[in-house]
DNA sequence: TACCAGGAGAGCG
DNA sequence: CGCTCTCATGGT
C-alpha cells in the first residue's frame, strides 16, 4: 500500500540537496521536481511543492520520523545561515543555491560510498554505487511500474565479496579499501553505530584507522552522517574554491587552508563548505559551456 | 587524445 | 616533514 506524507519546509532546495554530491542514489523522475531514491531500507519518492516536501513511499509506514531526519526538516536553517562569514564569496554561493541542505545518512552507506569516491567524477561513483547495490543490495518492493530498486548492500555482505568481483563493478583499486573496511566494520573493530556519542576529533581519527579512509573522507562522513556539522572536507574542487575566493595569486597549503577553514567559517562550517562545493562546481559547468 | 576526477598510502630524501 | 608515484577507470 502506498503512503503520501507532506512535510511543510521553507527555504528547502530539494534539487540542489539531492543532486550536490552528498548523496549519489537520487534520480530524477521526468519532472525536474521528482526524485526517486533509497533511504534505508525503503524505496521513496519525492516531490517539491509550494508548501514543502511531498513524500511517497511504496510500502505504508507508521510513522514518518526516519525520513524527517534524513531530510533534517527540523533544522533552524535561518540560524544556519546567519552564521556565515559575511565576505563575498559566502555571499555569492548562498545565493547561488539558497535552500541547499546537509542531510543525514546512514552511516556505512555513506562511509562505503566515499571510499568509492576518491579521484572519481560524481558521475562515476553514482554509476560504481548503482551496480554496487544491484548486485549486491536486497530488493526492495516499487510500486508498480517503477524500476527495481535495491537497499545499499551490508558491510557483511560485502566482507564477503570477492576483490575480483568487487573490481566487476568499476571500482578499480579502491575494492580493497572497501572490502577491509567492511570486514572491519562487521567485525566490530570498527563500531560505527557507537561512534555517534563521541567527540568530533574520536570519530575522525577512529574512521581513520580504516584503509581507504583519510582525512577528507573521514570529514565527509561526519558532516554527511553524523551531523557534525563543523566537519570541513577539503577535496580538490575545495582547494580551487578556497584558493581562488580567499587566497587569490597565493598557493596556500592543504594544512594552511585546513587551518583557515576552521577558524573562518563558524560553527557550521561543513554547512558553508557545501555551499561553496555546490557554487564553484555550478561556476566551472558555467564556463564549460562558454567554452563549448 | 590528453587530462583529470569529492584521495589514500607508501616510499623517499 | 613535504614531495612524488601509484593505484583503475571512464567522462569531457
Amino acid at each position: 500500500m502506498r503512503t503520501v506524507h507532506c512535510f511543510p519546509a521553507r527555504d528547502y532546495d530539494l534539487a540542489a540537496t539531492l543532486s550536490c554530491g552528498q548523496a549519489f542514489r537520487w534520480q530524477r523522475d521526468g519532472d525536474a521536481q521528482v526524485w526517486t531514491g533509497m533511504v534505508g531500507s525503503r524505496w521513496v519518492r519525492l516531490r517539491s511543492t509550494v508548501q514543502g516536501i511531498e513524500a511517497e513511499t511504496a510500502v505504508a509506514v507508521p510513522e514518518w520520523a526516519w525520513l524527517e531526519h534524513y531530510l533534517q526538516i527540523g533544522l533552524d536553517f535561518d540560524q544556519v545561515i546567519r552564521s556565515f562569514p559575511e565576505d563575498e564569496p559566502m555571499r555569492a554561493a548562498v545565493n547561488a543555491c539558497r535552500g541547499l541542505r546537509l542531510l543525514r545518512q546512514p552511516p556505512w552507506e555513506c562511509l562505503a560510498s566515499f571510499i568509492l569516491s576518491s579521484t572519481k567524477q560524481i558521475v562515476q561513483i553514482r554509476q560504481i554505487i548503482a551496480l554496487l547495490c544491484e548486485r549486491y543490495g536486497e530488493r526492495v518492493p516499487v510500486p508498480s511500474g517503477c524500476a527495481p530498486a535495491h537497499k545499499f548492500p551490508t558491510a557483511a555482505c560485502l566482507a564477503a565479496v570477492s576483490e575480483v568481483d568487487l573490481r566487476a563493478c568499476k571500482m578499480g583499486f579502491r575494492a580493497r579499501y572497501l572490502r577491509e573496511t567492511a570486514r572491519r566494520v562487521t567485525a566490530q573493530d570498527c563500531d560505527l553505530t557507537g561512534l555517534a556519542g563521541a567527540t568530533t576529533d574520536s570519530v575522525r581519527a577512529e574512521l581513520m584507522r580504516l584503509p581507504g579512509v583519510g582525512r577528507k573522507i573521514a570529514d565527509c562522513v561526519l558532516l554527511f552522517a553524523y551531523g557534525r556539522l563543523d566537519a570541513f572536507p577539503i577535496d580538490v574542487w575545495m582547494i580551487k574554491a578556497l584558493s581562488e575566493l580567499y587566497f587569490p595569486r597565493r598557493r596556500p597549503s592543504l594544512d594552511r587552508l585546513q587551518q583557515f577553514a576552521a577558524v573562518h567559517f563558524g560553527p557550521h562550517a561543513g554547512y558553508a563548505q557545501q555551499y561553496l562545493f555546490h557554487y564553484i562546481r555550478l561556476a566551472a559547468k558555467a564556463a564549460s559551456v562558454t567554452t563549448k
